[in-house]
DNA sequence: ACGACTTTAGCAACAGCGTTGCGTAATACA
DNA sequence: TGTATTACGCAACGCTGTTGCTAAAGTCGT
């Protein structure tokens, strides 16, 4: 369904959207950028003035004619806290409305740490950071996490080498413990959200590796994550690359990741970024993404060799270098990526495109 | 950008989407799916039966009540001719707006064939199928064939083994040539539209396995093809699985392709198609796809074997079987789904939900 | 200093979308 | 024959972006 909210608040996502990407810009620029006529772009910039997410910003004087207003997105009009559970570690962070890093906190969790003492470690940390100059603003809290879980429904199915986390209704439980909208998501979407969030529009196809006691990959396609039809798409490590290769966790012969903690505990970093190369590789193939972002704690720790590997590859291996070709970054937010992300999508539900309209049925 | 006329074909399109899933329906039905009011299904539904599209068909007398309206689609309201242009055959299709194949043809070609021989040919295949009772409601014709193309522009960049064919501009020429709106795909792209399009809403995340002198997947991500940012995705026979498998002729070593054909030349069916399914749990890992429907004639000489192998694979071998569970199916067009595809695709173009609308910039 | 020109911006009327409120038509059943 | 029930459309409405036009605010040439 869709009717005149609808249409409004696409308007005003896509103006946003442009705002978000520079520093400044004036009614002409959005009209031009969005194909909206002048006129309405008006109305939009009215509206969101109002709401005090934009504001006028000067003039531009141009070599003739009436000079032009200047806008610009005011950053700190709304804020949002992530958090990235880890499996010994709690990173929360507060990004602003432009996806800019503004405060964060490492808490550290006990072994076999229960949804209780998530939540209440959760509490605490969220408490601190909205005491800060956020006040009011806060838009809500992201939680990106380990798999499998249920993003539509809000609950960790049964998170990866953890005890105590089945089937654990962990967004509504947080709703209640913290007052506040909770997003929950996969660490690897809550990742690939960050970059798309702060690059902008033209940020159609992505993935996000990420290396962090297993690896896995947040997709963005076509403009939106990609989450797949049970919400658990990016068990990436899980690929088989050496039909040969030793025997993995998960029960099969030859994962990438496998093959490549094989190469980790030889020793052997340049070996085992070569074999996460192929597995981008295998991914740019597939899915023909244009930015490959890199992050987790294993891989930054040997961030140059992890880039100058994968990056080779992408280059020299793809057989259709000319028609698939993909930039390979490590994230500029470092280890703050998956939790920065989780207040991305925050901001992302409030103020970003709306998704394809809920289909029939 | 978005305006009225926007909203407008959305939400027809939305209704569309109901039509051609139900053999019949009633006001009430589209307004529970579609979250429209009822008033507002009238007056779409009267716009769509002004077209011809859809029309009244009777009554349903509930028990109590005044009798409800009952309508259903027109299938043979509008048609689509569909182009699968293979290496040695030119297959032709006309379908109808619900996607029933209602006639077809198969041409040879001649080997190197070159662009004006397939325009040729592909001007008298069209004239004869326009001819028959598709009259002039034909709302244009899609071409399906091996990449690597720009399907943004409709050009063929360096189809794979087909010496003639670098940068032709293929869509500009046969629309000059046949007089008609053209659309040109990749196969396997044109192959999962044909099943989406079939299936209707609820086929949101699927993969099209194709096996055909290559191997190739077509893409259907978050209820829309997945084309990528060069729009090349699907190049998934040429992802390595095994890192000590034989030399491809991509350069690499141990693609899928690669390890499959390997397979096949020993007279190894069974073994090909375990090759495949690894491959394809590498994808449903990777994607969390719901469906995956396989096609091709190397794949569909050997039907049975192929899904016994991968449907046991992706009911087995994905670790997390629970939360990621995808259902294996041939193709009920069996060798027509990528001509019949092709065709969907211009219907789905002209009647189909809009992607997301273009990003500012 | 002044008019011509250019560019920007907003007011007002407009067409068209889905929504709401309410009256009416068509049936089964007592 | 009356009543309850269900379906449906007319008319008014609020809101969207669009269009047409006027006013404002500069630069530039004379």
């Amino acid at each position: 369904m869709a009717d005149l909210t609808f249409l409004r608040g696409y308007n005003e996502a896509l103006v946003m959207a442009v705002a978000r990407t520079l520093p400044a810009f004036e009614r002409a620029t959005i009209a031009a950028a969005t194909g909206l006529t002048p006129q309405a772009v008006s109305k939009v910039l009215a509206r969101l003035v109002d709401d005090g997410l934009i504001a006028p910003a000067g003039v531009r004087r141009p070599a003739v004619g009436k000079p032009a207003g200047v806008y610009q997105l005011v950053a700190d009009s709304r804020y949002a806290i992530g958090a990235h559970v880890a499996r010994r570690t709690l990173r929360l962070v507060l990004t602003d409305l432009a996806g800019a890093v503004r405060d964060s906190a490492v808490t550290a969790l006990p072994p076999d740490f229960t949804p209780g003492t998530l939540l209440r470690e959760l509490a605490a940390g969220v408490g601190r950071l909205a005491a800060g100059p956020a006040g009011g603003r806060l838009t809500g809290v992201g939680i990106g996490m380990v798999g499998p879980l249920d993003h539509a429904h809000g609950t960790v199915r049964d998170a990866h080498r953890l005890r105590h986390w089945h089937d654990v209704p962990l967004r509504e439980r947080a709703e209640q413990a913290l007052g506040l909208p909770v997003h929950l998501d996969k660490d690897v979407t809550a990742g690939v959200t960050a970059e798309a969030w702060r690059h902008g529009p033209e940020f159609r196809d992505a993935a996000l590796i990420m290396v962090e006691s297993g690896v896995g990959a947040g997709l963005w396609l076509n403009g939106a994550a990609h989450r797949g039809a049970h919400t658990n798409a990016g068990e990436f490590g899980h690929t088989v690359v050496d039909l040969s290769g030793p025997p993995c966790v998960c029960g099969r012969r030859g994962c990438l990741e496998a093959v490549h903690d094989r190469a980790v505990a030889a020793g052997d970093i340049r070996g085992a970024a070569r074999v996460l190369a192929v597995g981008v590789v295998n991914l740019v193939q597939t899915l023909d993404v244009a930015h490959v972002v890199l992050a987790g704690a294993d891989l930054l720790a040997h961030a140059g060799t992890y880039r100058a590997e994968v990056e080779q590859a992408v280059r020299t291996q793809v057989p259709r270098a000319d028609w698939q070709r993909a930039e390979v970054t490590l994230s500029g937010l470092g280890a703050d990526v998956i939790a920065a992300g989780a207040a991305m999508q925050v901001l992302e539900a409030r103020y970003g495109l709306p998704g394809r309209v809920a289909p029939p049925r």
